[in-house]
DNA sequence: CGGGCGATTTGACGTGCATCAATCCGGCCA
DNA sequence: TGGCCGGATTGATGCACGTCAAATCGCCCG
């Protein structure tokens, strides 16, 4: 059960770590981040794979390296929500807790780095300058939580698929754009299955699939297939999604938003 | 606007502190409490008065003495929806962020302590045991507001209902139990107006009222005024709700959940 | 004690969306 | 190439809940 049993001695590659820049590791010090990859070992996850159960050990933490993960709980007459995504470059898991609260799966095939929890935590202790940036990091989090309230609490059906469109959208931009690649085109893959979508969402796989339609007839959006969509339109998909630009970027949750604060951290090495 | 303007030198009294026991500045060392005082001041807020803008300056931090804060989201529409409550001992506010992403307001009379955002921020920095357990007390928020995404996305409002009143019974029983009080007497009150938990719940204040009044007639509740419930069957209340009693307790921010982790932290002084 | 005003309750009605069910599509393997 | 199967689409139906409106209940102030 306990899977990140990362004998000490092995370790993993960062140099060639395709998150590296993003990820909570990169803030950490030479040394911080040496004793880190210590512990640490990638993992390949096929999807709907468990990372860690729902009501079990928090035995590691991680960071998502490649693919995504959901998260979710499920209610005892079996009812599950997709309570967030994890996507690359972001951190997962729950430290300074023995015990999970809800449950990690593989949305699709996936790569992760883990760590385990007890010396992920004693790293911390150690280097205060990771704990920081993994406070930031959580505090991001948190404003992400808060605007899916909005949007779970607030929005129509159809204002959610709009609004996820535009967030993945603006994600893969970013995405490209990073590794240097024309972003031009914006194509917004859901990546993730119609019932983890739907379930993320609060409604069905059925409405989803209306809206998509709808959407597609209005020439707001171009349906590649059945996951894979192209905006046409941004600003008339931010319009019919009833929320701003700024409330869309509360959802990336590494964006550049935590670095850059002035006069603080940005700590020792890592480039 | 920038209410926080405490000089040094003035500070607060922290030895009658009604959440002294409970809220971040417990876990301060002697130097750290002292300089936390020196930048504090309490502040009186009457019932829908601001305290942070929704889209302004991220001037202070603070603490809920007694009261309670909603966290509110405007959309451009003017839809507004109240994405989370801060109740008393919790802490508020973005460290570490320039501009405020969402806004709070007093939903009743309430009195809070605030402090300089960027004094605190120097108090973190210099006390990494303060850092920590706002890092402890924030993963916690965070999965509270997840278990709001379970609320929002997968209850029906009748269950949602239910919740809210198991969450508050159980808090205002801790809060009794805490002060020596008996607690035999549930008295969950809703404390905040119709509209906000209306709101908060994602649902309006004529659903909420056919759901409490149904509960009423069923024996579950009793109904002592507009915005003071008994519970006087737990056990179906649960049952009603759909949720574990595990859930329950994601709830609550600053529960003894955080603390209780063996070997690590409960730093130097404050008993 | 009486009048007035906001908040709550209750009722009637409409609809957005879940549900159920049938059809369609695409990938996989023989 | 053809048949199968899981996922996606499309349609038909029902209901939970939002919306609008009227009635009622407090509470403050004269």
């Amino acid at each position: 059960m306990t899977a990140g049993n990362a004998v000490p001695g092995e370790g993993v590659q960062c140099e060639h770590c395709a998150v590296r820049s993003r990820a909570l590791c990169a803030s950490a010090g030479h040394e911080g981040q040496r004793e880190l990859r210590r512990w640490s070992r990638i993992r390949r996850v096929a999807a709907d794979e468990t990372v860690l159960p729902e009501h079990g050990e928090s035995g590691f933490v991680g960071t998502v390296v490649a693919g995504a993960l959901r998260q979710v709980k499920t209610m005892p007459d079996g009812r599950e929500q997709v309570v967030g995504l994890v996507f690359p470059g972001e951190f997962f898991g729950r430290p300074f807790r023995a015990r999970t609260d809800f449950g990690y799966e593989a949305a699709i095939d996936s790569e992760i780095c883990v760590t385990e929890r007890l010396a992920f935590e004693a790293v911390l202790r150690r280097h205060p300058e990771v704990e920081h940036q993994l406070l930031l990091q959580t505090m991001n989090e948190l404003a992400a939580a808060r605007e899916r309230s909005l949007l779970l609490g607030s929005l129509d059906t159809l204002e959610r698929v709009a609004t996820y469109l535009l967030v993945m959208s603006a994600r893969r931009e970013q995405m490209l754009s990073r590794i240097g690649q024309d972003p031009r085109l914006e194509v917004a893959a859901s990546l993730i299955s119609r019932r983890d979508l739907a379930s993320y969402l609060g409604t069905t796989i059925e409405t989803i699939s209306r809206h998509v339609h709808h959407l597609s007839r209005g020439g707001v959006i171009r349906i590649i297939d059945s996951s894979h969509f192209e905006v046409l339109d941004h600003q008339r998909l931010l319009a019919i999604s009833g929320v701003t630009h700024d409330d869309l970027r509360l959802f990336d949750v590494v964006g550049e938003s935590a670095a850059a604060e002035p006069g603080h951290a940005r700590p020792a090495g890592a480039a």
